[in-house]
RNA sequence: GCGCGGUUAGCUCAGUGGUAGAGCAUUACCUUGACAUGGUAGGGGCCACAGGUUCGAACCCUGUACCGCGUACCA
């Protein structure tokens, strides 16, 4: 056995074992050993952005999973933990194009062209895509590494274009002109849940118009955005509104452009509050959502002054467009006190939309996207309403429920070239839009008409026929390719492709028929990972790790992304599984720092893992985090519980190395009967403690209280293990005493069984002392050891383990009693102290040794008929009286005061329990336990009492 | 506006009805044969506030204040 070395050395000791992990495959899942005596337990991992770096979050998430996973593992489950990571498609496609131009490769993604721009993310994601799940391996995760899965996976990718064309068949996905939210930086199109509101303090600009009809009546209107006035198209009053309803059906004049002063109409809608602002609301429908509805109910035409980056365009007229929006809004103010029209501006605050991504307002903008209609809602919803689905913490449930209930198509189309491209093609011919679908099997036309978005440049000669009229010439073709175009719909509403091979080589030559165009637009990236628990286990296909692992058992995330991603894998599970995807959901709380403010770049705030590992090893990292939060709440990061990690590792590692400076004993194994007569009391009841430990540990692994089994663990341990019993121990491990072996036994028992707990949450440590001490068979892993069924006390008497337990305490007790009063005295480090007791108990003879040991003096001396000197300093311990000789040291003013110290507290606690005591109905209504315990404690302080008065009396 | 959390030692937080806890910080002492990344002893809390339920409340209920988060909004 090799010795171990005084000092931890992480860095070493974590990378070997990973690698060994690895190379003898512990985490490899394998469907085929799946059988009722070694159930399934399941996790996919949430996929990391591949081009990220691991960050504190990613830390806490994993190690949970890892903590999930390894626990089951050695509870004899069948373990897959499936790793992955996902494109991430605006993230992705920002950073990479940010970086070229850095670079100076490219000045705009133009330069490149989308086929170009793609290759480089390629290549890119070669490069750096690695690096998360390097890291992940650094931490100790125990992924199988061997199923690794990216989202534009090639397999993957088919899974998601069969989706959408399955869903797109039902009905559910749908293309249609809608006010959009729309990242002017990303130029994209953004989702609901990609918008957060800020509060911004803005300007409320005041103008006022004239009614045409009824020269000298002025309206008075409020608005925040006076830059997009030239694209009003009406005004509006509430027709309930008795201050304007006469005007209805009247006009104003539009005050810019100043080139086009158009008169708008004035129209009723109760969607205008007249509490609020002035009560006259002006309608551009072309940039807010509200405004368009009002537009849509009253017919108004819709004018878009804007670029989609921003940037006003000519129909802003010549003073504002050109400018960017901002800026345009404070020209646009000018411009209205300049004609007279601006009656005040006032400071307001309100809540601005803003891309999540970007970090900039978005715009509402009218445009053609493609739409989802949520698939599967209501099994979804009362998954988790029934409970059958569970939230830790549950109160996320809630939440959920909530938003389940409340749900708006999803806008899933992106204006970006990462990511998968919507599988729609489309051609045209005889002046005819026709829109396409392909699948794997499949090409679906969906016809449109009038459209001249995907109208092909060069449309070939076309002599194919559908419903007697020309199809493409190509049809040649495509029958060569096995294609046989025909009409399936009724009135030539729909053309259906059947396409009888599954050849990749034929997608990619419809896509490079020059008569054929792909849709533009990439899928929202969540359209990809909601189906991530199935795709990357080889769906659609029935495969061996579907049949075993799905669903999964538990899902790992934060719940900033509960409805990004958690409810949509619930759907998209129900909607192709026709089940949930997973049984539990753990949401972690969101890491801050020190001050409570979230971990940004800019505040520089947020800590390299990868350095706190270097510092302070993985195993630190992963205890220290685990410990400083309860279930579900935020993390308040300080790099001390990370410090405080590394010192529970050095701890531990010695506490190990000091079993082993003993030598060799008999190991304590699970089917040993012990004889209690060898073992010391003290052994007896660290071994219960050790099974209360493990019964604690269980309920809280229940509760997915990970913290309470760290700080289970820490309190077993330290407080118990290393300062009491260990103390205690020391004086049965010298060669020749009677119950050394037995206590060695024991000491192998608590730390092998505390190195299998502690074993998820600090994977390397415990397996390299595992193995230094020799508690495993040789080639056998603790990651791969199941618990020992049995209890540690199996074959011990228990009512000798219940007086052990008693005398135990006593004795711990007694001695910081001794302790206590030496230090009163200054006499903390006196070694040469003797203490006289007069014990309360025969037993206490047996253990005056360790007594003295433990509180650190020369002798305990039993004698029942001590009389002390006057002042001499006495404690009162559950084993008896301490009297602290103190030859021609007496001094009973010191020895005075802290008597009375002590009283006075006894005074207190009697003063607490009488005063319960005093209620008649006290003693009528409270359990007769606890009445017992009441009546014991008073009994108790009552004779400290007595006796302190007595001692206090006596020095006068 | 609505909803959900939180408020306990100087700091970060445990503690779901019966004697207020941990880590860090702090004070004093100690390098004692596992460990100074350690040990021993100590100081420090009307458990946010006000009511209520109960024999008994940090804990359950109601309300208030403050902080945080989510969500809907008003131009």
């Amino acid at each position: 056995m090799p010795e171990i070395s005084k000092t931890y050395t992480p860095a070493e000791v974590e990378e070997r074992w990973q690698t060994q992990w690895n190379e003898a495959g512990c985490f490899t899942a394998d469907p085929a050993r799946v059988s009722p005596e070694r159930p399934a337990y399941s996790i996919v991992i949430p996929p990391p952005n591949v081009t990220g770096i691991l960050t504190l979050g990613h830390v806490l998430n994993n190690t949970i999973q890892d903590i999930l996973c390894r626990r089951a593992r050695m509870l004899g489950k069948e373990v897959l933990w499936l790793p992955g990571t996902d494109h991430a498609g605006i993230a992705t496609q920002n950073v990479v194009e940010k970086n070229l131009k850095k670079q100076g490769v490219i000045k705009h993604r133009d330069d490149l062209g989308r086929e170009g721009l793609v290759e480089k993310i390629w290549e890119w994601k070669e490069k750096h895509g690695g690096i998360i799940i390097q890291q992940l391996k650094k931490l100790g995760a125990s992924c199988d590494w061997s199923r690794e899965r990216f989202t534009m996976d090639e397999d993957y990718s088919r899974c998601v274009q069969r989706v959408f064309v399955d869903l797109y068949k039902k009905g559910m996905i749908y293309r249609g002109k809608r006010m959009v939210n729309w990242c002017p930086s990303s130029l994209t199109a953004l989702s609901d849940e990609e918008v957060t509101m800020k509060p911004q303090n803005g300007t409320m600009y005041h103008f006022k118009v004239e009614v045409i009809e009824e020269p000298g009546t002025w309206l008075e209107i409020a608005t925040t955005r006076p830059e997009v006035i030239p694209g009003d198209t009406a005004i509006a009053v509430n027709p309930n509104d008795p201050r304007y309803a006469h005007l209805i059906g009247k006009h104003v004049r539009r005050p810019l452009p100043l080139e086009n002063q158009a008169e708008l109409p004035i129209v009723g809608d109760e969607h205008v509050d007249f509490t609020f602002g002035t009560g006259v609301l002006k309608v551009t429908p072309a940039h807010d959502k509200a405004d368009f509805e009002i537009a849509q109910r009253h017919s108004l035409p819709v004018i878009d002054v804007m670029h989609p980056n921003g940037i006003l365009n000519e129909l802003a007229g010549k003073d504002l467009g050109g400018m960017e929006r901002f800026a345009a809004r404070k020209r646009a103010a000018e411009l209205l006190t300049e004609i007279g029209s601006m009656v005040k501006e006032e400071p307001y605050q309100n809540n601005v939309g803003y891309s999540e991504r970007a970090d900039v307002p978005i715009e509402h903008r009218l445009s053609e996207q493609w739409f989802l209609k949520y698939p599967s809602v209501q099994p979804s919803q009362e998954v988790v309403a029934k409970g059958e689905m569970r939230f830790f913490p549950d109160r996320w449930a809630k939440v959920y429920d909530h938003w389940m209930g409340g749900l708006q198509d999803w806008c899933i189309s992106r204006q970006l070239w990462w990511g998968h491209r919507v599988p729609v093609w489309s051609f045209t011919y005889e002046g005819t839009f026709a829109g396409a679908c392909l699948e794997m099997s499949e090409i679906l036309c969906p016809l449109t008409t009038g459209h001249q978005r995907f109208c092909a440049k060069d449309c070939p000669e076309v002599a194919i026929t559908i419903d007697g009229k020309p199809v493409p010439a190509d049809s040649v073709a495509l029958n060569k390719l096995g294609i046989d175009l025909y009409d399936k719909g009724a009135e030539l509403r729909e053309i259906v492709i059947s396409v009888s091979t599954l050849d990749p080589d034929l997608i990619k030559q419809l896509e490079e028929m020059s008569w054929w165009e792909q849709d533009p637009d990439v899928l929202d990236t969540w359209f990809s990972s909601w189906l991530w628990p199935f795709a990357t286990m080889g769906w659609p296909n029935e495969t061996a790790d579907l049949k075993a692992f799905y669903p999964t058992t538990d899902l790992v995330t934060g719940p900033d992304i509960i409805f990004f991603w958690v409810a949509r894998m619930i759907m998209a599970g129900y909607e192709y599984r026709g089940e949930l995807p997973f049984k539990n959901v753990y949401f972690t709380g969101i890491i801050r720092d020190k001050q409570g403010r979230k971990m940004s770049k800019s505040l520089g705030n947020s800590p390299d893992p990868l350095d706190l590992i270097a510092k302070f090893g993985a195993d630190a990292l992963r205890f220290g985090i685990m410990r400083s939060a309860p279930q579900g709440a935020d993390i308040h990061f300080d790099e001390q519980c990370v410090e405080q990690g590394r010192n529970f590792a050095t701890k531990l590692w010695n506490a190990a190395r000091f079993r082993q400076m003993q030598g060799d004993a008999e190991a304590l194994t699970g089917n040993g009967k012990r004889e209690t007569e060898n073992a010391s009391i003290y052994a007896l009841d660290i071994l219960a403690k050790l099974d209360q430990l493990q019964t604690k540990i269980e309920a809280a692994y229940l509760a997915y209280e990970f913290n309470t089994v760290a700080a289970l663990c820490y309190e077993f341990f330290w407080g118990n293990y290393c300062d009491l019993f260990l103390e205690a121990a020391k004086n049965d491990t010298r060669e020749g005493t009677p119950n050394r072996a037995a206590t060695l036994a024991v000491m192998d028992a608590c730390l092998s069984r505390l190195l299998m707990h502690l074993h998820p949450f600090m994977p390397h440590i415990t397996e390299e002392l595992w193995a230094m001490m020799g508690y495993g068979e040789a080639g056998t892993f603790l990651t791969t050891t199941k618990f020992p069924a049995q209890p540690a006390l199996a074959g011990f008497d228990a009512a000798a383990v219940a007086q052990a337990q008693e005398r135990t305490a006593a004795i711990y007790n007694s001695a910081a009693r001794i302790r206590n009063l030496k230090a009163e005295y200054n006499l903390a480090t006196a070694k040469g102290v003797a203490i006289i007791l007069k014990p309360s108990a025969g037993w206490v003879a047996g253990e005056a040794d360790t007594l003295a040991l433990l509180a650190g003096v020369a002798s305990v001396t039993l004698d029942p008929a001590y009389v002390a000197p006057t002042g001499t300093p006495i404690a009162l311990s559950d084993v008896g009286e301490i009297i602290m000789p103190l030859e021609g040291l007496i001094d009973k003013d010191a020895e005075r005061k802290r008597v009375g110290k002590e009283l006075e507290k006894v005074v207190a606690e009697i003063g607490k329990v009488e005063a319960k005591f005093a209620n008649p109905a006290f003693a009528e209504k409270v359990p007769a336990s606890v009445l017992d315990e009441h009546r014991a404690r008073l009994v108790d302080w009552n004779a400290k009492k007595a006796k302190l008065a007595e001692m206090l009396a006596a020095l006068g």
